[in-house]
DNA sequence: GCGCTGCTGTGACTTAAGTCATCGTCCGCG
DNA sequence: CGCGGACGATGACTTAAGTCACAGCAGCGC
């Protein structure tokens, strides 16, 4: 099936992982990789589970979470096309500590552990690379421990705001951002409850620094916006 | 200087990371790692450092910690003999994501990144054995997401206090454990302030739980007390 | 013994977080 | 048009977390 192969050939080349690998060896991947679709919203693994393998993303976005008995929800990384998902359980051997789902509708190729790890062993450069990525995510969850033990949720709400500033465009009014996600999905990304991202936003919205149209946010003032994060550090 | 190199032997033998390498490797490594001595609770380095290399721990205890511009600390992870400390920033070159301090009087051997990574290269074993080693401590790190997000602090308490029974012994009162440190340090492991440490273990006293004497713990009733740790999710 | 220091216990209080219930609005669909 | 579902706002309340201040008590040095 050199035309199976072919049709992933262009997302392998494009993933962080295998960037620095001759046509062949991607060649060698892809012919071993299976590709599955999901749709919106659908589970791709739970913690707990066995891992027996990695996935890479093709398309879509893909949720990485945890959940508590009692219904909530910490995200601990959203991930995108090129970036690979369950790097690291595949080596220790042990059990997802997390479960992934699908933001949208997604597609993943899917590599099995021994594949990679023979890969690996050939290719150390493959590892190091690994390495670095996981160094990334590393630091992710560094950061979220960081907010979560120190932190209020106006403050990481505020956070965010100032972050998607960067990214919004500038009107009369001030900075427009979006928002990319509903209200609960965001409390899940901060570590509360639905309650709290409403009422903060009201507040902030009270205090004359945002003005919130449905998702639609516009930053009225973003330098006193920055000041208010510092105030309860 | 092989004499120093054989000095230092016995100690990367041990450590997990190169139980696999061969005695002339271990040499190798041996001769190009550098011996440091830390007093109790001397800084070994600091978050938003460049990281020139890793450490691995000979003798002694390290507390890989965040702390907060308030004060507050929260512990990320304590390693002791044969671990190594900072395998992760090593490899994407940026900087260390948190400090790094002796517990206790300590001995560590420092490698510089361009050694180990080399290593890396000639050896993907080794490669493979630090992915290991990082899966661990990822697992960590969630897991004390896990427990800021979803738990109280009574919750995190009585869970280290079932975690310590396993390693207590038994008396005729019920299982005796001892604190290995200051109410100051259990809060910083725990992300929380000292206070509610002493608050806490009084109200477990007061429940009939266990019996406080300075840092020696009787847990009277462990199944009484796993119960308790159900009870508010 | 005296005073210093580090550690702990606790009262009194403030504030953040979280829960529960309710209501309104927007939107799609039969 | 009217119904239902998803989403968001908000009031009322409970509880956990954190702050501040201070007191007590061992242990140590002189």
């Amino acid at each position: 099936m050199p035309g199976a192969a072919a049709n992933r050939f262009p997302t392998l080349q494009k993933t962080v992982l295998f960037s620095e690998l001759s046509e062949q060896e991607l060649n060698y991947i892809a012919e071993r990789a299976v590709v599955r679709n999901f749709e919106a919203g659908q589970l791709i693994f739970s913690e707990g589970e066995a891992c027996p393998g990695l996935w890479i993303i093709e398309t879509g976005k893909v949720r990485i979470y945890k959940s508590s008995p009692s219904g909530r929800e910490q995200v601990l990384a959203i991930e995108g096309p090129g970036s690979s998902v369950a790097e690291l359980p595949v080596f220790d051997g042990g059990k997802y500590p997390a479960s992934a789902a699908s933001v949208n509708e997604a597609k993943l190729l899917f590599i099995s552990k021994e594949v990679f790890q023979s890969l690996c062993l050939k290719h150390p450069e493959v590892a190091l690379k690994v390495l670095r990525i996981v160094g990334r995510r590393l630091r992710g969850l560094v950061g979220i421990i960081e907010e979560l033990s120190f932190t209020t949720v106006r403050h990481r709400l505020i956070s965010l705001l100032v972050r998607m500033a960067k990214e919004g465009h500038r009107t009369s009014e001030g900075v427009e951002i979006t928002l990319a996600a509903n209200q609960q999905e965001l409390a899940a990304q901060m570590g509360t409850v639905r309650e709290l991202i409403s009422r903060n936003l009201s507040r902030l919205q009270a205090e004359n620094l945002i003005q919130v149209e449905g998702r639609k946010i516009v930053i009225t003032d973003l330098p006193a916006l920055q000041e208010a994060m510092k105030d309860q550090g």
